[in-house]
DNA sequence: TGGTGGCGTCAGGGAACCGTCAAGATGGTC
DNA sequence: GACCATCTTGACGGTTCCCTGACGCCACCA
C-alpha cells in the first residue's frame, strides 16, 4: 500500500492519525518537526505528505517549498489557521490540498484517495512477475513468454485473490467464498477443478507446481 | 490563459464567478444543468471543471462520473452540503477538490491554481495509432487509410472509452455506465449491437479483431 | 495388507454468453 | 408531415464456460 509521512507536532494527534491510518494498511511515518520532515522525505520518499502547519521549529509552508524543491509528492495541509490568506499562502507554495482542524477522519480518508490517484498514473505496481508467467492486476492479463494466456472470469477471479496475497496461504474457504460468493465454503471440489486449470496454463510442469503451491489440508498459496 | 467550464444551476452565482474569473484572464464557459456540461465538455473540452452538486436535471456525482469515463480534467466541487459523506461520494467519485458554500473567492483562486499546476505535466499524446486505423481523441476523429470514417456519437463513445485504457481490460459493466450512465448496467445488448458496428467499419475482419476484443465474461479490450 | 481421506484429472450436459440480423421507436431537419 | 440517421429491442444459432460426478493416485494409519 502507499507510504505516508505524517508530520504533526502535537504527540496526541500524530498517534491517532498513524493508528487511524494503518489501520487502513498505510505505511505510516511520523515526525513532529519539519527539520525531521525534510529529512525523513529525503532518505526515503513517501507517496504522500500530511503536513500540520504549526511547527515548532520552523514555519510549514517552509517545509513546503523544501520539499517542491526536488519532489511533487502530494501534500496535504493541516492546520488550525482558517483565513482566506493561510490557505492561499500554502497552496500556491505548492502545496496540493487544505484542511482546517477540527476535520473528519473520513474526509481526510477521502481527499488522501483523492491525491494519490491524480498521482499515480504510470506508476503500476499492480504486476506481479514469476520466472515463468506475468500477471497485471491492473489490466487483468496474464502474458507468458510474451504471449497473452487465456483465461475463463472463474480462473481469473482465483488467481486474482492468489495473487493478492502473495506469499501467504489462503485458505480453501476464504477463496470459495471470495470466488463463488459468501454462500459457499464447503465446495472444495471447484476448488480442485480450477486448481488444475490453472496450473495446466500457467506451469511448465503442471504436476509439479512450482508457483501455485498447495498445503494439504490447508489451503493454497501463490509462490511469486 | 487556461479554460473553465462553470456548472451552476443559481444564475446569479453563475454570472458572478464567470465575471470574476474573466477578470483573471480565465477563458470561461458557463451552463446550469448537468446535461450541458456533459456537452459542452465533450464538445470542447476545457482544463478545470467548477462544479455546483445541486443541480436540477441530475446530481452532480453522476456529472463526475460521466466525465470521468473519458477525462482527467480537474474537478472542484461546489456544494451547500457540508457533510462528511457527502465530501466523500464526491471526491472518490474522482472529483480533485471540495468547496463549502459559502466560500471565499481567493480561496478557490488558490485552489484552481493548485488543480491546473497538477495537471500540467500529464498532458500526454491524444492519437492511438493501430495498423488498420488511427484515433484522435482531442479531434474526435477516426482515420482508416487517411480516410475518415463515420462514426455516431454513441461509437464514438464507446471507443472512447476503450481508447483511453488501452490494454486494459475494461468490463462490460463499466462500459454501459460511461456510456449509457451509471443508471444501467445489465444490459449488454447494447454493447454487443454497438461492437459489432465499431468492428465492422474499423477491423480489416469483422469476425476475426485484431484490436477490438472480447474477453468472455468478463469484458473487451482495445489492443494497439 | 487393506482402508481412509485428501487431492488431481477427465469428460459431458446444461446454462450463460456472444455475434448477428432485422424490425420498431425516437428525434432532428427540411 | 415526410425523411433520414440513430438508437433501442427482440430473437436466433453458435460458442464458451461452469458445474457435476466418477475415477485414479498418493500418503498415512491401523
Amino acid at each position: 500500500m502507499s507510504r505516508v509521512l505524517i508530520v504533526e507536532d502535537e504527540p496526541q494527534l500524530r498517534r491517532a492519525l498513524a493508528i487511524n491510518l494503518r489501520a487502513r494498511h498505510y505505511d505510516v511515518d511520523a515526525v513532529g518537526d519539519g527539520a525531521s520532515a525534510l529529512r525523513a522525505a529525503a532518505a526515503s520518499p513517501p507517496d504522500l505528505v500530511i503536513l500540520d502547519l504549526g511547527l515548532p521549529d520552523m514555519d510549514g509552508v517552509e517545509v513546503v517549498h523544501g520539499l517542491r524543491g526536488w519532489t511533487g509528492i502530494p501534500i496535504i495541509i493541516l492546520s488550525a489557521r482558517e483565513t482566506q490568506d493561510d490557505k492561499v499562502d500554502a497552496l500556491d507554495a505548492g502545496a496540493d490540498d487544505y484542511l482546517t482542524k477540527p476535520f473528519g477522519m473520513n474526509e481526510l480518508l477521502a481527499r488522501m484517495r483523492a491525491a494519490l490517484r491524480r498521482a499515480q498514473p504510470g506508476e503500476d505496481a499492480a504486476v506481479i512477475t514469476t520466472e515463468t508467467f506475468t500477471v497485471d492486476l491492473a489490466a487483468k492479463r496474464v502474458t507468458r513468454d510474451d504471449k497473452d494466456v487465456r483465461l475463463t472470469p472463474t480462473e481469473w477471479h482465483l488467481l486474482e485473490v492468489l495473487t493478492r496475497h502473495p506469499g501467504k496461504l489462503v485458505t480453501g474457504k476464504q477463496l470459495l467464498q471470495e470466488v463463488w460468493g459468501p454462500a459457499h465454503g464447503v465446495e472444495t471440489n471447484y476448488l480442485r477443478v480450477y486448481m488444475a486449470q490453472l496450473r495446466r496454463k500457467l506451469e511448465t510442469e503442471p504436476s509439479r507446481p512450482r508457483h501455485l503451491i498447495t498445503e494439504p489440508g490447508l489451503g493454497y498459496r501463490f509462490e511469486p
